[in-house]
DNA sequence: TTTAAAACTAAACAAATGTTTAATATTATT
DNA sequence: AATAATATTAAACATTTGTTTAGTTTTAAA
């Protein structure tokens, strides 16, 4: 494998787990195999690397419901179906790079870096609100708080997998219960959120 | 003001704005005005502080709506209404602990703290939980999936507001909006909630 | 007023941090 | 095969980290 790329799945690993500032450039070099000075030799710094991270991931996501968007076979709660699907398997799967995120997001150094995270995932955000507007324009949906909508489903999903320790004592389970790896978590977060978004969007 | 109690509120600014990594002993003594040595005369270790933060909301905290739930003049929606505006209240206000809390929980280390953390959380889960059961047991409400309806209700309100910028994005807001001062975001965030749940839990 | 405990300080400590250097090995080009 | 560019290394660098020490001041009790 490239090596460039083992140096950013271990820190992607790492600074997921661990934090931007609770991993050291000792502990990516470790967990790569590689010279601590090779970091520096290939991305000059350690916030470099970060940026390296973001913008790697970045154009990994873009566009991903275009067309979906333009589909005129499928009602607008059938698109909001799929991209509750979609949302819910991200989370779970591209799960590391997602707690990245959210987690320099929090804090308030690094503006310029909170901008670019903002803006990955602003893409999202901006897709699902042109299916709900247009479902409320051709009156398959009531007329909701737009952004609030679509804060609800990303939010929903966000907050119970931001911790598996909090995501477990949430839904009563055992320490044994791995929630990124279930799938009846999954299929369970799917069912309920189609649901909530048929119950508040569609007209009674 | 007393000296430990001075430390306490720049540690919780502190780690709040640039996470507990992120933050030196001297930024807090810096910051508080004192000498760093205090910080381990007072609390032994900066690990302790962070721990004595955490215990001293803790108790501020426990057991907010115990008189709600014993409530038999109003009804669950009511009560619904009561802890939507006592929860965007609290993470309106109390933000800078809740961004402490949410971060560390999203970290892998100090697995212990974690569980800590996640009882405090939980205490407004029980609470939340204990107000919807009985709306379904008694037919105010649908059988709806009871954990994960009120994920969406803290969820919805934690993921606009853990990040300003990310917020401002959402909502389509200029540079100069600050979320957390904002009367109107804070209305417009309990009608719809306040709608959502409505929509969700009562039956058609 | 003497004495003991508590509060506080500046300085030093060892360990860990991100980064650079200078030397060596590998690869590619001519 | 000689040369140049690239990759890799171990060691050293200066800072910064959390913590401790040893000494001083302040406070409270006798």
């Amino acid at each position: 494998m490239d090596k460039k790329e083992t140096i950013i799945n271990s820190a992607i690993e790492l600074f997921s787990l661990k934090g931007y500032e609770g991993t050291s450039v000792r502990d990516i070099a470790a967990d790569a195999g590689i010279n601590v000075a090779m970091i520096n030799y290939y991305f000059g710094s350690k916030e470099k690397l970060f940026e390296s991270i973001v913008e790697h991931r970045a154009s990994f996501l873009k566009g991903v419901f275009e067309e979906l968007i333009n589909n005129k076979q499928l009602s607008g709660i059938e698109k909001m179906d799929i991209i509750i699907d979609n949302t819910i398997e991200r989370k779970f799967s591209g799960l590391n790079f997602h707690h990245i995120m959210h987690r320099e997001l929090a804090l308030q150094h690094r503006p310029q870096l909170k901008e670019a995270i903002s803006d990955i995932l602003l893409r999202n955000v901006t897709s699902i609100k042109n299916i709900i507007e247009e479902g409320i324009s051709n009156g398959e949906f009531k007329q909701v708080d737009i952004e609030l909508t679509l804060t609800t489903l990303l939010g929903t999903i966000h907050y119970l997998l931001t911790s598996d320790t909090l995501c477990r004592k949430i839904l009563g389970k055992p320490k044994s219960f791995k929630p990124y790896q279930n799938k009846n978590l999954k299929d369970r977060i799917s069912i309920y959120i189609k649901n909530l978004m048929r119950d508040h969007l569609l007209k009674k």
